[in-house]
DNA sequence: GGCGTGATAGCAAGCGCTTTCTATCTGATA
DNA sequence: TATCAGATAGAAAGCGCTTGCTATCACGCC
C-alpha cells in the first residue's frame, strides 16, 4: 500500500515522532538524524497524509477563495493575486498552503455549500470575491456561517464585498457608489443629459451600490431620471448587447449607455455599432472595471479602474496574517476614472 | 470546542456509529432514528470533521484543477467547466466534492507542488488544463507524479494538453497543429505571402503545436520561411504589441500577423492600429482560441474556436467517472476556424 | 564523584470518524 | 411454540499523524 510514517521510521531507524518532528521542522532533531530520516522520505517517495496530519494538528493548510464567476477575469485577477499572496507553492510564504478557488456562479446555495465545505475541511482561511446576493434570509445564512467560521479560527477576508457587520471578517471594499458617481459625472459634464443606464443583476450589493453612484450624479445635476432608461441583465456581454437594443427601443435619444461593467459595456457597442450608431459621435458607452481588453476596444473604453490585483494581494496577506488588518477591520478601495475615447459631447 | 459526532450521537441517544451512518446514508437506518439525529445535527449545527472523515474512510472528497493563469479566461472558462460538472455544491453529482482550482502561474516548480499538495490531500480526481512545459526533467518528474497519482486511485485528466504516455492519464487534447495549419492556410488563401507570426513563450506545447501547424501551411504552399517573421513573447496582450512593433521593425511589408492567442491578437491591433495601419486593409490580424471578447474587437478577430467549455465538461465527467474514457485513453478536440472581419486581402 | 542541565529521542495517548463484526429484536414460518 | 431470517443498532478497532511527557545520554560543576 502506502508509505506511511511508520515505514519512513523503520527504514531511518528511528521512532514515528522523530519523522513527524523533521518534517515539521518544529522542535530540535540532531543533523545526522534527521539526514538520515530525510534520506529514508526520499527513497520511499515519501507523501504526508494530509487528512492524518489535519486531524491530529486540529488544523489544515487550505484556504479558500470564493469566486462569483471564475470565467470572468474580474474574478479570475482577484483569485490570481490572492492565490499568489496565499504562498501556496512558490509564494512567500513560509508553510505551505493549498490556496483552491471555489466557483459559486453566483448562486447564493452553491456559496453556502462551500463555506461548509471549506468549515468541514476546517480551512486555514476564507477571502469571499465580489459583491454578495441581498437576499436577506441568504445575507443571514452566510452571516451566521462566516461568523462560525471565525470562531472555529478561520480567518474570514472580504475583497471587493461589503462589511459583514458581528461576523468577525475583515473587508476590503470597492468604492463601487464613488466610481459610479464618478463615471456619471464625467458623462455630464461633457453636456449628456440623457444617459441610459445598463444594470447588473438585481438583488446584488455590486449593482445596486453602481447604480446609486449613477443616480446620485444625476439628482446632483439636477437630471430628472426616467425610468425607461434604466434595465437590468447579467454581467456578461451578451447581456450589455440585449440590454442596448432594449433601451433603444425605448428611447431612441438616449446620447450615452453606462453599462454595469467592461463587458457589458462590449456588448453595448456592438448593438449600437449594429444599430448604425457610431461612438462616441452618437453615443458615449462607459464600462467599469476597467478589465485588461477594454483599452482595445474601439474606441477605448471609458471605465473605472479597480484595482483588482493589488486589493486581492491584500487580502490575501491579511488572510495569511502577514499583513494587518485595516482599522475597524474596513478598508474602502476606490477606482480611478479611465477617461478614454468611448465618451465625447453628446451630438447636437 | 467544536461539536462532534460524539456529541450528536449522545443528544440523538445513539451511538456515533448511527450518526455517521446517517450521515453517509450508506446503510440502513430505521426513519425514526434518522430523524432523530438529523434533528440532532441540526440543533447542534453540526459538521462533519472533513479530514477526520477522510483519514478513517481513506478517501477525500478533493478535486484538483490545475491551470497556467487563472486571470485568462483561456482558463477560466475550462475551469468552471470542470467544476460545474465535477458537482461541487448544486452540481448534478450526488456526493458532494469539492473541486479547487490551483494556479501554477506556468511555473513547474509549482506545478509539482501543487500535484504534491493534492497527492498529501488523497484528492479524488485531478484535471490538468493547457499546455505543458516541455522541460525534459519537468516533464519526467510529472510523469512520474502523475503515474503515482493513479496508483494511488485518483483519476487523472488532461484537459487541452498533449498525452503523457505511460501515466494512465487520460487525455483531451487540442488540436493545435490543424487549427494553426488551418488559420494560416485560410491567410494563404486569400492572398497572404509575407506573414509574421508571434509565438507564445518557448519550450512549451501549445506554442510548438500552433506554430508548426503554421509552418506547415507555408510549406504546403511553398512559402520560404523568414526566420524575421517569428517572433516568441508570453501569451498576453502586452507582449502582442510589442511584439508586432519588433515585427514591423524587421520587416515593414509583412501584410498579416498571425499571434498566438486572441489576447496577443488584440495587443497586436493596438500597435498596428498606432503604426497608423488598417486593419484588415494595410495588415490582417489572426487570433486563437476564440475568447468572448474577440467578437468585440473591430475588425472583429479571425480566429479559431476551441470549444473550451464543452471539452472542460467533458474532462470534469471523466474525472468523475460520470463518462468512459476515450478509446486509447486519447481524444482530439479540433478547432473551428472563425473567419470574421480582422482578415482580408493583402494590399496592393 | 554525585548530579543538575541541556539536548535528543521515544512512548503512548489521542484527533474524530468509518466500518466490521456482533448483538438484539421483530415477525414469520414450520 | 420453537426457530430463523431480516432489519437495526452498538462495540470497538483502527485510519496515520502530532505532541505532551518521560527516558536517556553526555557534560561540566560543585
Amino acid at each position: 500500500m502506502t508509505v506511511t510514517l511508520a515505514d519512513v521510521a523503520a527504514r531511518a531507524q528511528v521512532s514515528p515522532a522523530t519523522v513527524s518532528r523533521v518534517l515539521n521542522g518544529n522542535y530540535p532533531v540532531a543533523a545526522s538524524t534527521r539526514e538520515r530520516v530525510l534520506k529514508a522520505v526520499d527513497e520511499l517517495d515519501y507523501v504526508l497524509n494530509g487528512p492524518a496530519s489535519a486531524l491530529a494538528a486540529a488544523t489544515s493548510d487550505l484556504v479558500g477563495i470564493l469566486v462569483n464567476d471564475i470565467a470572468d477575469p474580474f474574478f479570475g485577477i482577484m483569485a490570481g493575486a490572492i492565490q499568489s499572496e496565499i504562498g501556496g507553492p512558490g509564494g512567500r510564504a513560509g508553510g505551505e498552503r493549498l490556496a483552491v478557488v471555489c466557483n459559486t456562479g453566483g448562486s447564493p446555495e452553491r456559496e453556502l455549500t462551500y463555506l461548509t465545505l471549506l468549515q468541514r475541511q476546517r480551512a486555514a482561511a476564507v477571502v469571499l470575491t465580489g459583491g454578495a446576493v441581498e437576499d436577506a434570509p441568504h445575507k443571514a445564512a452566510v452571516a451566521a456561517k462566516l461568523r462560525r467560521l471565525g470562531e472555529a479560527g478561520t480567518r474570514v477576508v472580504l475583497c471587493g464585498r461589503p462589511p459583514a457587520p458581528d461576523t468577525g471578517a475583515i473587508a476590503l471594499t470597492f468604492d463601487n457608489r464613488g466610481g459610479g458617481r464618478e463615471l456619471t459625472e464625467h458623462l455630464i459634464g461633457l453636456g449628456h443629459r440623457r444617459l441610459g443606464y445598463i444594470a447588473g443583476p438585481e438583488e446584488r450589493t455590486t449593482t445596486r451600490h453602481r447604480l446609486e453612484g449613477h443616480r446620485a450624479a444625476l439628482a446632483a445635476h439636477g437630471i430628472a431620471e426616467d425610468p425607461r432608461w434604466t434595465v437590468h441583465g447579467r454581467y456578461d456581454r451578451r447581456s450589455g448587447y440585449e440590454a442596448t437594443l432594449e433601451l433603444l427601443r425605448r428611447d431612441p435619444s438616449l446620447t450615452a449607455v453606462v453599462a454595469a461593467n467592461d463587458s457589458v459595456a462590449l456588448g453595448a457597442c456592438a448593438a449600437l455599432r449594429e444599430a448604425g450608431l457610431r461612438i462616441p459621435a452618437d453615443v458615449s458607452v462607459a464600462g467599469f472595471d476597467d478589465l485588461p481588453f477594454s483599452i482595445d476596444a474601439v474606441p477605448a473604453l471609458t471605465t473605472v479602474r479597480l484595482p483588482l490585483a493589488e486589493a486581492g494581494a491584500r487580502a490575501g496577506r491579511i488572510a495569511m496574517g502577514r499583513e494587518e488588518a485595516p482599522p475597524g477591520g474596513i478598508a474602502v478601495v476606490r477606482g480611478e476614472l479611465m477617461v478614454r475615447g468611448s465618451c465625447g459631447r453628446p451630438r447636437g
